[in-house]
DNA sequence: AGTTTTTTTAAACAAATGTTTAAAACAGTG
DNA sequence: CACTGTTTTAAACATTTGTTTAAAAAAACT
């Protein structure tokens, strides 16, 4: 196999592969994998047919190579601002905006991910590694502690986190319910979720603080 | 076509259209329309292939009979309780403790319904009636009426909604996600989805209502 | 009984899908 | 240039898929 090593001047002209691996993505983050045919995405790509084959072997190859990237993609940057070394309070507020950034360039990705990992819990096994690192963040600890000095209202991680990412993902894995439901245009939608985002800060903040109010 | 008129003693034996109906209902529910295939049907219910042709005239006939009553599903038993006669912390809580009842017994109906919305928004066409439903429901005038009368925060239904449903849902919507990262079994995901549950209720109604605390 | 209508069956159909083949086009090296 | 390995192509392959057919079985009716 040869890589596309020329990086100098000229327009790029990604490899094949790269191609491939761009246009798998958009198709199997809007379809699905059950929903996406070979055939859709080597249109996509604008390549033959056999090249998905040629380079990744087959379709589930080339899916779990998505995959893991959407993985790591959802769950990195979290873990990332889970281990900052800044207060509880700030913390929480990076984690949201960090997950409203993500969702509004990647509308999608929150539902695919939970659709794949609901339809074949398997898929998730290579990215155990992630997961743990959530459990070993600094994030319960850093939880338990201020629990303990009585800042804040007693509450586990495991149920404050869902608590911090499901609102911005809900909006998002409903986003074609929620347009349709509210009859909103993009824009509406774009302005909507931001306005979202900030009552949701709002909210928890203020529920987890509730002695330090003014 | 001859319906099964006889309701009377015996064995019920369901007929052949309602047996195809729960298998479709089962199948769907767990791998959605792109992931069913017409065999896992007919096999799931134990009837010939030819059948689910014969009764339903087509896979995408037989999907839309389904995939209306699970919007019925889903969104009736809101509508009800948004226009129950009660105050706006008991309706809160209501809503709250129906959506959980409801994610229970039908743990993938909330991935199913915003999977095929997002993949095929024309196919929620048939339900914008129950959808109108909302907006016209008392749940807009009785939150506007608190606001105006200082009980509660200033809040609009459009954000308020989605805070009261994302909780729970988003706990079902990813719950193989959350028991592998939890490591949990299914009895433990109950016990945590119910305690959570009670810290949504205590939430929302303490961000609301945050002018009658104790 | 016989006749007609409804339901069920096995088999087949055409189209679509993931994958492979074998040859052509390309690129690099001597 | 010829030679070698790589990449791309069109065509084909075997399955699977949704759907239909035509006959058999069952039920309903007279």
């Amino acid at each position: 196999m040869k890589k596309n090593m020329d990086c100098s001047l000229s327009l790029p002209s990604k490899s094949t592969e790269e191609r491939i691996r761009e246009a798998a993505k958009r198709v199997f983050l809007e379809k699905g994998f059950d929903g996406a045919t070979s055939r859709d995405i080597a249109e996509a790509a604008s390549i033959n047919i056999a090249l998905t084959n040629y380079y990744f072997r087959s379709k589930e190859k080339l899916f779990m190579n998505i995959f893991e990237e959407m993985l790591q993609l959802f769950f990195n940057g979290m873990i990332d601002i889970m281990n900052h070394p800044i207060s509880l309070r700030e913390k929480i507020a990076e984690l949201i905006n960090h997950d409203f950034q993500l969702m509004k360039e990647n509308p999608s990705l929150s539902l695919f991910v939970m659709n794949e990992i609901h339809r074949n819990p398997d898929r998730m096994a290579s990215c155990m590694g992630v997961m743990k690192q959530i459990h070993h963040s600094m994030f319960e600890e850093q939880l338990q502690k201020e629990v303990n000095l009585g800042t804040i209202r007693e509450i586990s991680a495991i149920h404050l986190m869902p608590m911090i990412f499901c609102n911005i993902q809900f909006l998002f894995i409903g986003k074609a319910m929620h347009m349709k439901m509210w009859q909103m245009t993009e824009g509406q939608f774009d302005e909507f979720a931001d306005k979202h985002k900030n009552l949701v800060i709002d909210m928890i903040t203020n529920y987890l603080f509730e002695f330090e109010k003014a």
